[in-house]
DNA sequence: GGTAAATCGTGAGCGGTGCTCTCGAATATG
DNA sequence: CATATTCGAGAGCACCGCTCACGATTTACC
């Protein structure tokens, strides 16, 4: 049926791809709060309602450029992380620098995505997640993968770090994360993993949006380096091959 | 000289405070973008263009109320951490929960502080910075308690996790901001405690900005209480009495 | 091939925003 | 008391998101 989609339709999808490439150099240009419906139309050369043919609103345009966004930066870490040697630290240091260098390469979109909330805009949910949960995905491989290379190790020692036994109720909701993400590892290091995550974001947030304070590192990279290397430490993944 | 203020001028500190009363209002009910001096000047009975006597732009309201709220946070932060008990962990565990909880408090204030910046909006520095710096300043403190408190030990030992010797000028960075803080924790602890510290607000910005996944969670404090362990055993402050 | 239907760009228009300017009234200062 | 300063009101400019009625074009159907 479609084989040859109609004139039409090629066009629509051209125009859409055009509005697109436009949201997203506003985007990069001015942030979030300034991608303008009306700006879009005057670049694509078209008076504003007729953007609205393609686009049901600024909110919707948002979410495609959300939605593109996690895919862009979800595919920079996948390239990065099957590029890198096999070794589990050198896998985690590919992801977490694909992501830091992807969000100084587009801090406009990395904001979006991570920042604040733009005011009135709440993502919806059913497109946004799946995307949005590409990284973390992947850092749980790479978890399981070190894990399994380590041979499993003891159940109740999971590497490095306080023990401690958790809350029932908490051990309860990691156990269901375990479950949807089929993972093996204990989740004592599920649970240092997802602080990893959400450790390696504060670090690039930190970076990204200039919370270090300007000139406090003449070369970020390399403090970035020693952060892995601490976030790595604490799952257990020796810098060392392991 | 300025004893009794003139009757004008404490009129005019009234309509100011109230400006910003609605301020805060309007952005802790809306959010940042949606911030306006026109609906500020309706709540306030009065006409746009009066508001403009009060405060010279939209952005120069979004300072004070940066401002505001970095004091207010601090403040916070300031009186958990004094009223908590004197160990390391104790004190460091109260500026951790007291920076998350005034985070879900003030979620839309907390975003304007930690989020992705405000489009348009640049934060002056000269008025951001100061105080800005309340939180990581009061933990180098607690980090340099927690030194002193385990009798400094050796210079090349920091308490824990992978060593590694600091590239040259990374290290030069670190010491001008020992040196600035006046700290006398080793560099190496330093590096640790500013991946802490950005750690710290990740988790948080994670659970403010709904990163996590809703329902992921069903008692998001008691992760964040394993959080706190984490982060403490990163800096070599254990949860026992030290 | 001709006709009916779907698509699309235009332009006017509504209510909202930040911000500027002028003007008259109220207030403070000499 | 007269002068100078401050302040609120109102009009206005340019921008925003979004809706709608209207022709022109293109598609689909018979």
């Amino acid at each position: 049926m479609a084989k040859t989609p109609t004139p039409r339709e090629q066009a629509r999808q051209r125009t859409i791809a055009e509005i697109l490439r436009i949201g997203r150099e506003q985007l990069a240009k001015e942030g979030a709060a300034a991608l303008s419906l009306r700006a879009v139309a005057r670049e694509l050369g078209v008076v504003s309602s007729a953007v609205y043919r393609y686009v049901a609103s600024r909110d919707e345009l948002l979410t495609l450029l959300v939605v593109e966004a996690y895919t862009e930066l979800g595919d920079r870490v996948d390239a990065a992380v099957d590029a890198a040697p096999g070794t589990p630290f050198e896998r985690f240091a590919a992801l977490a620098r694909a992501v830091r260098e992807w969000a100084l390469a587009e801090p406009a979109r990395y904001g979006l995505l991570f920042g604040a909330p733009v005011p009135g805009y709440h993502a919806p949910a059913e497109q946004t997640t799946a995307p949005g949960t590409r990284v973390v995905a992947r850092l749980a491989g790479i978890l399981e993968q070190a894990w399994a290379v380590q041979g499993g190790g003891s159940a109740d020692d999971d590497g490095a770090g306080p023990g401690g036994r958790l809350p029932a109720q908490l051990a309860a909701d990691l156990e269901t994360i375990r479950r949807e993400y089929g993972l093996t590892i204990p989740v004592q290091l599920l649970a240092r993993g997802i602080t990893v995550w959400s450790g390696l974001f504060g670090a690039v947030n930190f970076e990204v949006f200039g919370q270090y304070g300007r000139g406090t590192f003449t070369d970020p990279a390399a403090y970035f380096e020693l952060v892995i290397r601490q976030l790595a430490a604490q799952v257990g993944i020796p810098e060392g091959p392991g």
